[in-house]
Formats: structure tokens, C-alpha cells, sequence
RNA sequence: CGCGGGGUGGAGCAGUCCGGUAGCUCGUUGGGCUCAUAACCCAAAGGUCGGGGGUUCAAAUCCCCCCCCCGCAACCA
């Protein structure tokens, strides 16, 4: 089976994406990426989730309708995808008529196994959670999570007979134990089924925003109910046979770890009653943090992706997502540790190494370089081992570790220059096959380098790849094929250092001063927080230090 | 007993599932090198792996108890 079929969560588009949604982009864009090296035909899909009231009550509050609204909205998150160079193949909005095709083909089938089912519906309902409410899940009569008394509602529903579904749903846990990833969101989902399942309310009453049920028209689909559908809508379901049957089930649904459940529970139920194969995975990825803390749009601590991408340029922050944090756990951004990670890894490491080592090719051999006849490479073995190692770890979603091993290659390199010592050969005139060798040597570790962290950095790898004397395009390249150690004598191409190193003090180009900054300047939140960024204008090395001291606290 | 996550050298983190030399980055100290973005390389100092008990030849890792921090819990993936 030669394709490889994901998708990531659609977005509500009710606010614009913040960090932790391109987190989950960008984490889903690396696997898909390296999934292409590998030879697979992938299909990456992507989206919006439209039929929310909150979206509804958003447009009325801006006078405008609820599409027009969403159109506006799908402009935003698509500037902010392109800006960070996530290669989905299709982005789905769930107002589209295909969806609408999908959706209603997928519930009659649950509606002919007979798992629909008519039932009054009494309770309290909060229109944000989009939600009825227990009265043991309310505090003090009000909706935890929203903090506003629920509505009390009694309408007539349609339900999905999730209940039925329990016992199958273990035995399908029991026979593929990677079903759910990370380990720990596999354990919620067993105990949540282990305490048994309720069924679920699936449409709305009254509500004119929503795809209509085919068989009650004045009912219109639970927005949840809807959304899932949508990985099926975007490979063809319903219109498509052909198209259907050549990407589903798919490999791997990235979502969030608070949506687990949905994914894990609800969604199978529903493709098991449908008679529908299953997908094969869901990966619940963890929160970026701010500082130890979940971003909170009230305290300004929401960090604007395209900010973090226009200081140091998109590749930078999408290596500091899926190397620094440990994919399926909580991770944590702050301005500082992303200019650390910058410096250390890309400014000092990677960026240096492909400057001394152009620099080096063409000062001593105008930029050719070719691999002495009959030397053994002493970096191949070291090469072939780090791919090895992150061949493993991606393959099991350990993109972090995948990263690390890709660093230590090029942490390989930069020993084996000191060790070679090629400016030392350059002056014996009787060793110049040794140094023809060393050049040789380094170049192709870099390359490699650069190879296996395409999925990360596509944009600058590219460049990298370039640079090693590479014509063909990096993005069609074959990790079998070009992650392999290779003879290959090549032209150097010389260029400006891809990462300027920041210097102490924090003045690099276009710092700006940070998106909780700027959330929290106005609005009586922001009273007694930070003003912890430097400001722009502001001179020199205070801001830094001032952010570290008022952060804590 | 509401559920869950975490406590590892000065700072930030891996490692814990499948026990066996505690690893990485930053910082500090000393040395080397000069191809390079004052970058790079080598070495050193610094750890009773939150506390206590248990299992074991052997525990950061497995079992039990306790302490502390955080999330779920306005908004928020």
C-alpha cells in the first residue's frame, strides 16, 4: 500500500489561528513531507470548520452573512498555511456542497443500520461549548468551561446509537494497540470506554446554519457530527467511488489531545455503523505553552504565528515546533528560547557549517569537489547510522527525535572539519588527494543533512541542497535513493549565511516586540502585566533581560 | 481520592513503556583551531534523578505511600 492519507483537525474560524493551531499544522506538513521522501503518494488535507453558532453569531455581530464571513476567514488561514510553507493537497470547508453530498450519503447509511433514532432532548444547553450540560458538569448553574449560565432547552432530536458501539470499539483497541498515539491518550480513551458510552445527540433544532437533515429538513446536523465527515468528503465520498476507494481508510488523523475522544470514539463508532473501514491512526498532539502556561487571549499570551514566523522566517519556527518539543506532549514557546534554539542550532550549527564548508570548497578547489579515487569515506558509516535513527523515529512519530538525529550529523561534520583540519592539507602540496577527500566528505554530509531535515525546513534545505552542487529539486527527491552516501563529484555554490547569528541584547533585524505584548495592551487585562518585550525603537540589551525578570511570577 | 500532566547538575529539557556507564542545549572554567556567522573542536567542574518505603544482583526506570507545581476550568488548539 502505497499511498499515505492525513489529515489534521479543521479549524472553527471564529478567531484567527494562533500558535497552537500551526503547531498542529506544521507537525502534520513534516510527516507528510517526509512521508513523499519515502516514496508514498500522499494526500495531506486540511480545512475549516464553518457550521458553528459561534461562527453564525460572529457574522451577525459584523452585519454580514455567515458565508461571506467565512470566506473573509478562509483568506486568513490560508495567508497564514502559505506563510509557513504547509503543503496540503486540498483544504475542505464544510459549507461546501461536496461535503453536503458526503455528509448525507454517510448518514443514510447510519440511518439504514438502524443507529438513528428520534428522542425529546431536555437540558441545559451552553451555546459556546455547543453542548447540553449534566447538571453534575455545572458549577453554581453555570457552564464551567464559559463561565455563562447555560440555556434551558427541550427539542426534539435525532440520536447516534454511539452506545451500541462500546464492546467493538474495545476489540478494535485490543487489535491494534497503535490505533490511538501518544500511550497516554490511548489509556483516557480505554478508560472512557471502559466506563461505558451514552448516545449522542447528532442534530439541532431550529438552527438554520448546518447542513439540513435529508429526512427532517427542519433539523440541521450537530456541528461536530458534521466536521468529522469531512476526511471522508475530501477523498470523494459520495461522488466519487474511485477516488474513495483509493485513499480511505486513512493512515493517520492529527488532532489535538483535547479531540481525542472525538476522533478515537465517535468517529469509528460512526464508520462502524456505516460500514466504513476505520482510519488507521490518531496522533493527539499536546498544547504549546506560554511560558509554562496555556496561552490565554485575556492575559495576551496568544502568540501570533505569523509574528513568530516574520522574526526569524518560518523555517526556524517550524524546526523550534517539531524539535523542541516532544510530539504528543505539552511543549513550551517563549521568545527567548526560540532565539536561543536559532542561535545554537542554526546560526552556530547548521548555518556555519554550510558557510565554512562552501567557503572552504571554493577557496581551495573553486568549488568542485570530488572524492579522491580509492579513499574510504570515514563519515558514511556515521551517516548511514543517523538515518537509520530517523527513519525509526518518524516513522514512529517521533518527529523530535527524528530532528535530533538529523542535528547529529551535522554536529559529525562540524568534528570531522577540526579533526581533517583541511586548511592544514591545503598547505602540502603531497596531500592534496586527502583534502579533495575531506572536502568531498563534508559537502556530502551536508547534503544529507539538509535532505533529512527537508520535512522541517523546506524553504532553506532547499537552498542547502543548492548549494551542495544539487540540480535536481529537493522536494523530489527519495530518501532510498538520496539519503544513501554517494561518489557524486559536484559545484559547490557559495551564498550569504542563511542564519545571521543574533547577538545578546536581542536586536536582531525585525524584532518586533511580542504578540502577548501586543494583545495585552489594551483592555484591563493587560494592567498589570508585561510590557516585558523591547519595544521597537528601543535601544539595546535591556529587553531581554527585563522579559526574563517580569516573566516569572 | 474528580480526571490528567509534571518535579532529572546553575537554567531549559530528553531518557521512564522494554531496569544495568544519567544524555542534550544554554551558561561557567581551561585548552585547541583559524575554513567559518567571536562561530567550530576537545576537556573540566557541577546530579543522593521531589521525599520515604518495597521488589531486585542491579531502580530515574517496576510497586506502595507522601509532598509540591500545573492543566482540564472565562476567552484559548
Amino acid at each position: 500500500m502505497n499511498r499515505f492519507y492525513l489529515t489534521t483537525a479543521i479549524d472553527y474560524v471564529n478567531s484567527r489561528p494562533h500558535l497552537g493551531t500551526a503547531y498542529e499544522k506544521v507537525t502534520a506538513d513534516v510527516i507528510a513531507r517526509y512521508r513523499r521522501l519515502c516514496g508514498q503518494s500522499t494526500r495531506f488535507v486540511m480545512g475549516n470548520d464553518e457550521h458553528s453558532q459561534n461562527v453564525f453569531q460572529r457574522a451577525a455581530e459584523l452585519g454580514i452573512e455567515p458565508l461571506a464571513f467565512c470566506d473573509r476567514m478562509e483568506g486568513v488561514f490560508r495567508e497564514v498555511w502559505a506563510k509557513l510553507d504547509v503543503s496540503f493537497d486540498d483544504f475542505i470547508r464544510t459549507t461546501e456542497e461536496r461535503h453536503r453530498v458526503a455528509v448525507t450519503t454517510l448518514v443514510e447509511r447510519i440511518a439504514a443500520a438502524g443507529d438513528l433514532y428520534e428522542g425529546e432532548y431536555e437540558g441545559w444547553y451552553c451555546v459556546s461549548c455547543e453542548a447540553f450540560k449534566q447538571d453534575r458538569d455545572l458549577v453554581d448553574g453555570e457552564c464551567p468551561v464559559h463561565r455563562s449560565k447555560p440555556d434551558w432547552l427541550k427539542e426534539k432530536n435525532h440520536f447516534f446509537r454511539l452506545s451500541r458501539y462500546r464492546d467493538r470499539l474495545l476489540e478494535h483497541y485490543a487489535a491494534h494497540p497503535g490505533f490511538v498515539q501518544p500511550e497516554v491518550r490511548r489509556n483516557e480513551m480505554l478508560r472512557l470506554l471502559e466506563r461505558g458510552l451514552d448516545d449522542i445527540s447528532v442534530s439541532r433544532t431550529g438552527q438554520r446554519w448546518g447542513i439540513p437533515l435529508p429526512f427532517d429538513p427542519s433539523n440541521v446536523f450537530y456541528v461536530w457530527f458534521d466536521a468529522l465527515i469531512n476526511y471522508m468528503t475530501a477523498v470523494g465520498y459520495g461522488a466519487d467511488e474511485e477516488e474513495f476507494a483509493r485513499w480511505w481508510p486513512a493512515d493517520l488523523h492529527v488532532v489535538g489531545k483535547d479531540i481525542t475522544r472525538f476522533h478515537a470514539v465517535v468517529w469509528p463508532a460512526m464508520l462502524m455503523s456505516a460500514g466504513i473501514a476505520l482510519p488507521r491512526r490518531v496522533f493527539g498532539h499536546g498544547w504549546v505553552n506560554w511560558r509554562g502556561e496555556r496561552m490565554s487571549k485575556s492575559l495576551g499570551t496568544v502568540v501570533d504565528p505569523l509574528e513568530a514566523a516574520d522574526r526569524l522566517g518560518p523555517d526556524p519556527l517550524r524546526l523550534y515546533l517539531v524539535k523542541e518539543i516532544v510530539y504528543g506532549q505539552d511543549g513550551d514557546f517563549t521568545w527567548e528560547r526560540f532565539d536561543e534554539r536559532y542561535n545554537a542550532d542554526l546560526a552556530n550549527n547548521l548555518g556555519n557549517l554550510v558557510n565554512r564548508v562552501t567557503t572552504m570548497a571554493h577557496k581551495y578547489r573553486g568549488g568542485r569537489v570530488a572524492p579522491a579515487p580509492g579513499a574510504a569515506p570515514r563519515l558514511a558509516d556515521r551517516a548511514a547510522g543517523v538515518v537509520r535513527r530517523y527513519r525509526a523515529a518518524l516513522d514512529g512519530y517521533e518527529l523530535h527525535a527524528g530532528m535530533a538525529a538529523a542535528f547529529d550529523l551535522v554536529d559529525a561534520a562540524n568534528e570531522f572539519i577540526t579533526r581533517s583540519e583541511p586548511w592544514a592539507l591545503a598547505k602540502s602540496p603531497d596531500r592534496g588527494a586527502e583534502l579533495d577527500q575531506a572536502l568531498f566528505e563534508m559537502v556530502e554530509a551536508v547534503r544529507i543533512a539538509a535532505l533529512l531535515l527537508w520535512p522541517a525546513m523546506p524553504s532553506s534545505c532547499a537552498e542547502i541542497w543548492r548549494r551542495m552542487g544539487e540540480t535536481r529539486p529537493i522536494a523530489e527527491s527519495r530518501l532510498d535513493d538520496d539519503a544513501a552516501w554517494s561518489n557524486t563529484a559536484r559545484r559547490v555554490v557559495k551564498g550569504p549565511p542563511l542564519w545571521p547569528r543574533l547577538e545578546a541584547g536581542g536586536t536582531v533585524g525585525a524584532r518586533g516586540s511580542g504578540a502577548a505584548e501586543v494583545a495585552a495592551g489594551r483592555g484591563t487585562a493587560g494592567r498589570h502585566r508585561r510590557s516585558a518585550a523591547p519595544r521597537p525603537g528601543r535601544r539595546g540589551g535591556r529587553g531581554r533581560r527585563q522579559r526574563k525578570e517580569q516573566g516569572r511570577r
